[in-house]
DNA sequence: TATGAATGAGTGTTCATTCAT
DNA sequence: GATGAATGAACACTCATTCAT
């Protein structure tokens, strides 16, 4: 078994080490100024090996977005199953997850920002980003709806709130040096909870 | 005096024909994908034109960036001198006429965006924006201190609440397609307001 | 025997798939533009077996020209054999038998006309088909001058007059769609037969 | 005048020679199998300043067949203007001009029959090659009508006697070699006079 | 023998920059 | 200063051939 699926693992495998070099490159040098040669070698494969596995570059960018989009929507979509506790607790486990995945992210953040940047570029991927913040905040909807109910969140509409949120997280990526501390994003977290409501200043104590 | 003076007239205003075209269109298609020859139509001068005014595209873009950065200075930079009241209505004076600036100049926020996303590839310029984003840090800083004081805004680090300002300015030109109204962008003020301190909803009464 | 041959029917089967599209590939798309994996697919073999069979694409390309022409030569070469009666008889069913066949065979033809176009490019083939035109010329020869002999052919070389027949099949592939009619294509051996002598529009009669 | 003119006409002779050297490439060795870096070489200009001419290689092909077209059109079309006296020697004279001209031409002819041979692969250059034969058929037929008349033409569709006039053209240049003399050339308009009407050996004389 | 992934040379096209007019 | 033709480096993509399984 393992011989006959290793043919099978190693294809996987080169797939997966060209789009994880492509996901390198793209965020650092944007899709435009990323030659596919650099790809090729900086995943260790010949240059012809990279259409091998994606038909062109643009599909390979595709690519570099959505597999990942995949491995995210879980912490974005099942917030009433993954995090729980009152509104407010089950907000503050969201924030902790999400800053906590998309600052290890960065790369995967930045080439999010690249398509945002350029709806008209990539209008496929945009509606599809687009799409996922949609569903992203019909799932929060509720919550923040429950905690406004509860008094612990601001009035006014979820929508804006979720979307408020979703910036800072997005802004924090592009704004903010690499080598910025584990107190550093703590603290950041705290900003994105009094997008919600007010204080939370106890969330050191939890 | 007229007459001599036309002539410079003409040259200045080639020179910012083409400056203008490039912000829209490096905003829009990125510094990579905007061909020089694009712009020149754009400025509705020929090709060479371009050339005469900037010596190359790299110097170009520089342009784009640090020119319209000098007119936004006075807005982060003189914010005692511009901004009156208690420390909060400091802050709302700032976020109101920040919040403004930036819904307007979608382009050169654009712009920024690109020379954040790639440290790397434009050293100086991102240098440049740091720069900025210190001295302005540097000072808000008093006035957060002040508020923090009187019991209005949140403790903490005031670096830490300048930066997720700016993160959430940033976030949203990326989040927010254009077509947003202005009480969307009221909406987003309050936000604003709520990551230095708590409620403000009385904001509307303003 | 059946079990032991089918291994080689088989064989010979795939080789003539291949052989088949290539001709019909080769001829609609030329050499150069026909991929060897279109020709795969067309065969429904995979890419790798076409090189199992022909060493290169090159060789593939010999081969569907020499292969049809080794078919050909008999209708060309065996003109005392195959045709009877008088000279003019002769040449009459001789035009009869090989319009016939190439306006079956346009596709073979196609690819005939990419070897006559480039001497330089395929100068063996070129040489082939070269001697395949003399050793006509040359069996055609006799019964020509037979035929002036007669007084029913123009006086002239007969080599001229063989080629004159020969281009205008060659040309009749050209210039004409598929779609002629019987009708059409009795029309042109009437003019192919002018070719050699006068009148002769009583073949309709025959 | 001629320095102020010598601007324009050196890029004309530049487009010129790149369009003669595609001519002679494309003829020589076919579309697919020409790059244009052969061509500018050819030429004498760099590699870039083909496309500073013509868009697209396809564009500079298309160009390489139809600004010839052109020029040849008079000798195809005019007939009752150029060529003069019974409708036997206007024939004739059409003929001579004809064949005179594509014994010079081969380079043209061959590149014709690369669009003849291929209709799908280039259906614009086709439709007009197409439309330049169907004019043809239609000025000549009034001739071949009025010789019929005068018993000095074969009867039958003067269509078909003016198809098959034109694939004896084609397939010549096809089947011939390029040293061929001026004697053969005198041969082959005898042969391809003896499409419209019988004997016509008295040609010598004129 | 059959397969199809791996390779890299080849090519059309773009475009920043130069420079003669 | 203004123009736009000339240049050639850079790059995406194709595809014949090889070869391990």
């Amino acid at each position: 078994m393992p011989a006959s699926l290793s043919v099978h693992e190693k294809k996987k495998r080169k797939r997966t080490a060209i789009l994880q070099a492509a996901v390198k490159l793209f965020s650092e040098n944007g899709f435009a100024e990323t030659p596919v040669a650099a790809i090729a070698k900086e995943a260790g494969v010949s240059f012809g090996t990279v259409f091998t596995y994606f038909e062109t570059k643009e599909v390979l960018f595709h690519a570099t977005i959505l597999e990942p989009l995949e491995e995210i929507k879980p912490y974005f979509y099942d917030i009433e199953e993954r995090y729980s506790g009152s509104p407010l607790e089950k907000v503050k486990g969201m924030i902790l997850c999400q800053v906590e995945l998309f600052s290890k992210r960065k790369e995967y953040l930045r080439l999010i920002q690249q398509v945002l940047a350029r709806p008209d570029r990539y209008p496929d991927l945009f509606k599809e980003l687009d799409d996922f913040v949609n569903v992203f905040i019909d799932r929060l909807a509720p919550i923040i709806i429950k905690g406004q109910e509860e008094g612990v969140f601001y009035k006014g509409s979820p929508a804006l709130i979720a979307q408020s949120y979703l910036s800072l997280i997005n802004g924090m990526r592009l704004t903010f040096i690499d080598e910025y501390t584990n107190l550093f994003w703590m603290d950041m977290k705290i900003q994105a909870l009094r997008l919600f409501g007010p204080a939370h200043n106890e969330w050191e104590e939890s």
